[in-house]
RNA sequence: GGGGCCGUAGCCCAAUGGCAGAGGCACAGGAUUUAGGAUUCUGCAAGUGUGGGUUCGAAUCCCACCGGCCCCA
């Protein structure tokens, strides 16, 4: 035993053994137990850990254990997300091979995991730039290919003029690079997409019975963006014009059509000339609608998406000079464009419905355009646009046949799509917000796309025997437009797998979130040289059991995940349709209440931390510093608190340890011993509930920190040496899943044995009851005093004991109470 | 603009609708120490962002507002 309490010491001692004697490792073969997969989310291998890095391991490593210690098998693993932008970017800077930076930030990484002592299989870890890895995530692409889900495609993309690639949807934030910052531009290029689209609606009701946060559910629900309406066409002077509506119900009241300004029939609806009587507000002060339009495109150009949707804003827009018909009410109306419709959305096209639409009644109040109302708002209404449910009105025109006034707007729908329907004029539509998943990337530091391109054959997929397509090393990765490795001309030649002639390869490389779309399958059965997977190795594991990261992930990544898993189970290749069963979403450490981040140069290091306090005080402290699913502001004084608790359990380990005596302190006193076995079975309570139930981990530890004042007390005031020893042991192995070294130091030198083999604590009932509790006593909801009675008294003696006390009576004066309220164990109300 | 989370003691945070306090930080005083540090003991404080509502009873549920953060636009 060492005399001071030396973190360094005992954790280089206890994870020399965890690593000797191969602990955490875990076998596909074994039986008989109840397997548990935990599974935290893999890192980004971009320098070093930050604190981040270090809660979410912290949380996982403590669900890892406590499973464990209640009998379940866990398979706990790890690896690393390699490939991506950073380690290129960095290699550009450098000149130095993006191999050798990302295999030192791995190295770095698995270091600190060994330091931070989290309890990893480590022999099955994974490298996503590993082509023992990649040859897979090629393998899975030529899959979907097969199948139809992968496609190339010619179509505009988000390009980045700094970074040099395209990028996904979910990668442009607010117009911008959600890496670099840079506007991002349009561009037309040949691109391979992910069908991801095809499962919008499975994604949605998957998402129904997963034990996930609601919010996060929430977030993919939106970005899905399912909406149920209608397209309806709309003749134009000689040309149709397709809308999409969510509200078909109110075709009477479209008084006018707005089309995107990028929409690609605005052209073509132009006139040559303003239509007499056109009003002075359409024309932008324009000659012609020409000008009108070219100007407005313009001006519509250098406003980012987030200006145009600004619902406060403005509403701006010119007027093409054409006209279109309602189809319902037979009406001419005005065509214009206007920046708050939006090309991505339906079909770039809407019908504006001024009476039930606030965008729309903004818009034609500005621009004097009518405004009828179709569904009729309640009495008491004095708004504008009325969106609520009510009868339709205004609806009904002899010439079309279609008649809705009266209706709801559930049947308004029905009755609208039937007639669209029946005329050819529009059909119910489906639209969906979430896009298709792009995955070239015009960069070196990825996975090759295993295709070849032939004069003769086309485009011929690598056929499975020929995987992996290595990626070559290269001297010069400056992107310049297209895929650096475009300019490697060996790697590029190849031979076309199917008629042998000249081919020439892929030279993009996929999304990185396709090597994390599908890694924690390979962790479960990481060194097959045949196959991905086995099926016997997913049935034993998948789905993981519960999955832990950082919310930044809500969207992308889960949904990525989902998707594959779907799409390889509709191939035949999983047998599950979630990868992941229960999901925690961590808060995150901010730093004076700002996010850390390596660009505004506040991240947070834990590497000073562990070295001057150890891996068990960094941990503790990440978990004690609040409820793990809030973000938490991180301060270096809160864990001297944290690690003077750790210290004390040391301090109190050697002094039961050291004496001889059968007791300790003052006289040996059945009472205290009682008391403190007593505090450890309401010890054992607390932290059980708070580990299984939503991973309150601060009170957990605030429940031993509790505990272990109490056995610094019965110490100080006497005890039997025996009853000190159990409740440190008991101590030290409910804090094991928190600080895994100091428990297992302290619990071997009080028993000898093995903390992480001994079984989870159960709590002594019989040591939690009481003979008489103290109860609070409220007159009219107020307390106004205190009683003690029986623990098993009736709900009728709680009362007559409460009748009889003096302010009670006092309060009375001899009227019959009200009504007297009794929660038993807790307070006695008398309402009088 | 929409959706979500959060406002409790000087600070971080607890509290199945039931006695506002578990724990930690800071602070003050005592013990120990040559001193500092470390250790240890004792003490300390808010009526729960604001205004309504429901209830015998609201930090907790509902509505509105204020403030902070996150996501989406």
């Amino acid at each position: 035993m060492f005399d001071e309490f030396e973190p360094r010491a005992i954790e280089a001692r206890w994870q020399g053994v965890w690593e000797t004697e191969r602990t955490w490792e875990v076998s596909n073969r074994a039986t008989g137990q109840d397997r548990a997969y935990v599974l935290e989310m893999l890192p980004y291998t971009s320098g070093e850990p930050h604190v981040g890095h270090l809660k979410n391991y912290a949380v996982g490593d403590a669900v890892a254990h406590f499973w464990r210690r209640q009998g379940r098998y866990v398979l706990h693993p790890m690896g690393f997300d390699a490939f991506g932008l950073p380690g290129e970017n960095h290699a550009i800077r450098t000149g130095r091979h993006p191999k050798f930076t990302t295999d030192e930030s791995i190295a770095s990484f698995r270091e600190q995991f060994r330091r931070w002592g989290i309890s990893i299989d480590w022999t099955r870890e994974i490298s996503s730039h590993d082509p023992a890895y990649y040859r897979w995530t090629q393998w899975i692409f030529l899959q979907l290919y097969k199948a139809g889900l992968a496609y190339r495609e010619n179509a505009a993309v988000n390009w980045c003029p700094k970074d040099e690639t395209v990028l996904a949807n979910e990668q442009v934030t607010g117009g911008r690079c959600e890496r670099c910052g840079s506007t991002v531009q349009m561009r037309q290029m040949e691109q391979w997409f992910f069908r991801i689209t095809k499962y919008a609606d499975r994604l949605l009701s998957g998402l129904d019975p997963l034990d996930w946060p609601e919010h996060v559910k929430t977030m993919q629900r939106n970005w899905i963006g399912r909406s149920e309406g209608a397209f309806i066409d709309f003749a134009a002077d000689d040309a149709v014009i397709r809308v999409f509506t969510t509200r078909p119900d109110t075709l009477f009241g479209a008084t006018y059509l707005v089309l995107a300004p990028e929409h690609p029939m605005v052209d073509a609806l132009t006139a040559g000339s303003w239509p007499d009587g056109t009003d002075p507000r359409w024309t932008g002060g324009q000659q012609t609608p020409a000008e009108a339009v070219a100007a407005y495109r313009r001006q519509a150009c250098a406003k980012s998406e987030l200006e145009r949707q600004a619902d406060s804003r403005e509403k701006t827009g010119v007027f093409t000079g054409s006209h279109a018909v309602n189809p319902a009410s037979g009406q001419r109306i005005g065509v214009f464009i206007a920046d708050y419709v939006l090309t991505g959305y339906g079909t770039g096209a809407i019908m504006a419905v001024p009476g039930q639409d606030d965008r729309d009644w903004d818009f034609a109040e500005a621009f004097g355009l009518p405004i009828m109302r179709t569904v009729q708002p309640p009495s008491d209404w004095h708004g504008n646009a009325y969106t609520g449910d009510g009868p339709a009105i205004n609806s009904a025109a002899g010439g079309t046949g279609l008649s809705l006034d009266g209706l709801d707007i559930a049947g308004a729908r029905r009755a609208t799509i039937e007639w669209l329907a029946e005329r050819g004029l529009g059909e119910q539509a489906t639209t969906y917000r979430l896009r298709d998943w792009l995955l070239s990337r015009q960069r070196y530091w990825g996975c090759p796309i295993p295709v070849v391109y032939c004069d003769s054959c086309g485009l011929v997929p690598v056929p499975e025997d020929q995987l992996p397509v290595e990626l070559p090393d290269l001297d010069d990765y400056q992107p310049k437009g297209r895929s650096p490795l475009a300019a490697a001309d060996d790697w590029v030649t190849t031979t076309c797998p199917g008629c042998g002639g000249l081919g020439r390869r892929e030279t993009d490389t996929l999304d990185t979130f396709v090597d994390s779309s599908w890694y924690f399958l390979r962790y479960c059965d990481p060194h097959n040289d045949e196959a991905a997977w086995s099926a016997k190795a997913i049935a034993a594991w998948m789905p993981a059991d519960q999955y832990i990261g950082g919310v930044e992930h809500a969207i992308l990544h889960l949904l990525y995940a989902r998707f594959m898993v779907k799409a390889l189970a509709d191939l035949g290749h999983l047998p599950m349709q979630e990868p992941f069963a229960r999901l925690f979403s961590q808060g995150m450490i901010t730093k004076d209440g700002a996010k850390v981040s390596k660009s505004k140069g506040n991240s947070i290091s834990p590497s000073p931390v562990v070295e001057a306090y150890g891996a068990d005080t960094a941990r503790c402290y990440v978990l004690f510093i609040g409820p793990p699913q809030q973000s938490a502001d991180w301060s270096d004084q809160g864990i001297e608190g944290v690690h003077r608790f750790l210290k004390r359990l040391w301090r109190l380990t050697a002094e039961v340890k050291h004496t001889a005596a059968e007791s300790l302190g003052a006289e040996p006193n059945p009472e205290r011993d009682h008391a403190l076995k007593r505090a450890c079975a309401v010890a054992i309570g607390m932290v059980t509930a708070d580990m299984a139930g939503a991973f309150a981990f601060n009170t957990a530890i605030a429940a031993l920190m509790k505990l272990l004042n109490e056995c610094g007390r019965a110490v100080r005031e006497g005890v039997s040496t025996r009853v000190a020893s159990d409740a440190l042991a008991t101590a030290a192995s409910l804090l094991q899943p928190f600080a895994p070294h100091l428990a297992s130091e302290v619990y071997y030198q009080l028993t000898g044995e093995r903390v992480w083999t001994a079984a989870w604590p159960v709590a002594d009932e019989n040591l939690l009851k009481t003979d008489v509790i103290e109860i609070g006593c409220q007159i009219n909801g107020r307390l106004r005093g205190r009683l003690s009675v029986r623990s098993d008294a009736t709900d009728a003696e709680v009362e007559r004991a409460a009748l009889v006390t003096g302010y009670v009576r006092d309060h009375l004066a001899g009227h019959p109470p009200r009504k007297v309220i009794v929660v038993p164990g807790r307070l006695v109300n008398i309402v009088g």
